[in-house]
RNA sequence: GCCGAGGUGGCAGAGUGGUGAAUGCGACGGACUGCAGAUCCGUUUCCUGGGGGUUCGAAUCCCUCCCUCGGCUCCA
């Protein structure tokens, strides 16, 4: 099994991945809210980590990767009273289109979506392990917090000092907690929202419990690796530990903390709280989810991301067209190859060579962005060998290759036809061979006509020294 | 104020002690084309925030200053 090293934020350095039970690995990231649309940001950890999943697969770990899906809190109970929305309902529709984003953008390596409210039970009982193991306590409304003090390694992820915490301006103070640090675990019901029973009454799970809840219920009180923004180590992750730990015993609750920067627009942070927000949806119908999945992975997970409304989309779109075309090609020419040469050995060689290094890479936190450096730098190799038809099937598979690894381990190139490709090479080719024999006559007009009709399919036609060269390359939906 | 991450070419963004500082986008020139596009070749005269130090050698290590971003109970 390839050796992999990953940056753990709980002690602040690259390290070994051992994980509890190879090969084995339990996978928990933090996903959405579901109360409105999703933006660039939550696009780049679902890539991030879906990345992660793969090239763990491809390295031969067995992945059980969960994501959950905040359907009920403050945020959604506000957003659907302010529009008239039953909020679980609306809730239920912003899940539909976070999927249906997640299946153009090919994120496909979630096993499973827990929603908050479906586990109730176990967060009842948590909170029940919580207040017999001295960490949580009553409030008079009904309410339970999680008395902080109570747990001394409680700041150690963040590294914050809990009594200089206390001066923040943002800690509210709240005359039913027993100190300004402590949070709720359980919120006594407000009528007219959605509450359950419970041993303390009607009310709802606080923002933290969810997650501990389901990873107690789904991975266990102590599992592999918890991922999520950057902006979540405080108070979010903070609390996950203290409420996992205090209610099981067991420490540590993960083994690696894995956190994503954040995308920023013109050099801040992207939040809803902002208001500097570019909607995912409209950036993948604006780029298409394949440049916009490059986008995210040319730059290295933890690093912050600058997007620029115009450039960045454009830019990832003739980047990625610098890839898939050439991969395109191949896979074409594939299609319809029997007979043919073999590349020289050194070059099949180097496809190999490719392939491992760009597994080195990504086994090493992650350098995405290297990887494809050197993608890029195979794209280039490829295209130097000009027309491709005169190859064995076997010498286009090597060139293939290194894309493929980006197509298993990356999510690349989802866009990228495969089979049908060789019949619909035999079809284009009729219309190009009448073209052809129009521009041998000198009849231009008939050739243009023949390759704008075929422009209007989103087949693109160039003319070169060894002949005619089609691709299909579709246009964004904005036509832009 | 405290905690954390950073400052690299026109832009985006790697590299964290040693061959010419990747890669992509953009721009310019050339080849190819009936024109175009894609592609290839070349150029973009050369960029590591300021200062000091360690070293034969620093973008990379140390000190210091300046600046930016994130967190400090809404957050991916």
């Amino acid at each position: 099994m390839r050796r992999v090293r990953l940056y753990d934020s709980l002690h602040r350095e690259v390290r070994l991945f051992q994980p509890r039970f190879p090969p084995r690995v339990g996978m928990f990231v933090c996903g959405v809210t579901t109360y409105d649309d999703a933006h660039i940001g939550h696009g780049r950890f679902a890539v991030v980590f879906d990345v992660l999943a793969r090239a763990l697969r491809r390295w031969g770990y067995r992945v059980f990767y969960v994501q959950n899906v905040t359907n009920l809190d403050d945020k959604v109970i506000a957003r659907a009273g302010e529009t008239g929305d039953d909020p679980l309902e609306r809730s239920a529709r912003y899940f539909r289109a976070w999927r249906e984003q997640m299946d153009a953008l090919n994120v496909r390596s979630v096993d499973h979506y827990p929603f908050a409210t479906d586990y109730l039970p176990e967060i009842v009982d948590q909170i029940r392990d919580l207040e017999r193991a001295g960490f949580a306590y009553r409030a008079e409304d009904g309410s339970v917090y999680y008395e902080v003090a109570r747990f001394p390694p409680y700041g150690q992820l963040s590294g914050q000092n809990v009594q200089a915490l206390r001066p923040g301006a943002r800690v509210e103070l709240d005359r039913r907690k027993r100190s300004p640090e402590d949070f709720v675990l359980w919120k006594a019901a407000t009528p007219g929202e959605p509450s359950w029973e419970s041993p303390w009454g009607p009310g709802r799970p606080g923002w933290h419990i969810e997650d501990t809840a389901i990873t107690g219920r789904l991975l266990g009180p102590q599992y592999d690796i918890h991922g999520g923004g950057i902006d979540l180590i405080f108070p979010h992750h903070e609390a996950e530990i203290a409420q996992a730990e205090g209610a099981s015993g067991k420490s540590p609750l993960v083994e690696y903390w894995l956190h994503n920067g954040l995308v920023q627009m013109n050099g801040e942070k992207m939040s809803k709280s902002l208001g500097n927000v570019a909607s995912l949806e409209a950036a993948i119908a604006t780029a298409g989810a394949m440049p916009l999945r490059l986008y995210y992975l040319n730059a290295h997970y933890r690093s912050p991301l600058d997007f620029q409304p115009e450039a960045s989309l454009r830019e990832a779109r003739e980047s990625y067209e610098r890839l898939r075309g050439p991969f395109a090609r191949v896979t074409a020419s594939l299609a319809s190859a029997s007979a043919g040469s073999e590349l020289p050995d050194a070059l099949a060689q180097h496809a190999n060579s490719v392939v491992e290094q760009m597994d080195d890479l990504l086994a090493d936190d992650l350098r995405s962005r290297e990887a494809l450096a050197l993608l890029f730098q195979w794209a280039r190799t490829v295209n130097e060998l000009g027309e491709l038809s005169g190859y064995s099937a076997l010498a286009l598979e090597s060139l293939a290759a290194p894309f493929r690894w980006a197509e298993v381990t990356l999510g690349l190139f989802a866009d990228v036809a495969g089979a049908d490709a060789g019949a619909l090479d035999a079809a284009v080719r009729v219309a190009i061979d009448a073209r052809s024999r129009a521009r041998a006559r000198g009849d231009y007009g008939e050739a243009d006509r023949i390759r704008d009709e075929l422009a209007r399919a989103e087949i693109h036609l160039e003319d070169g020294p060894s002949g005619t060269r089609w691709t299909y390359r579709p246009s964004s939906s904005d036509g832009s």
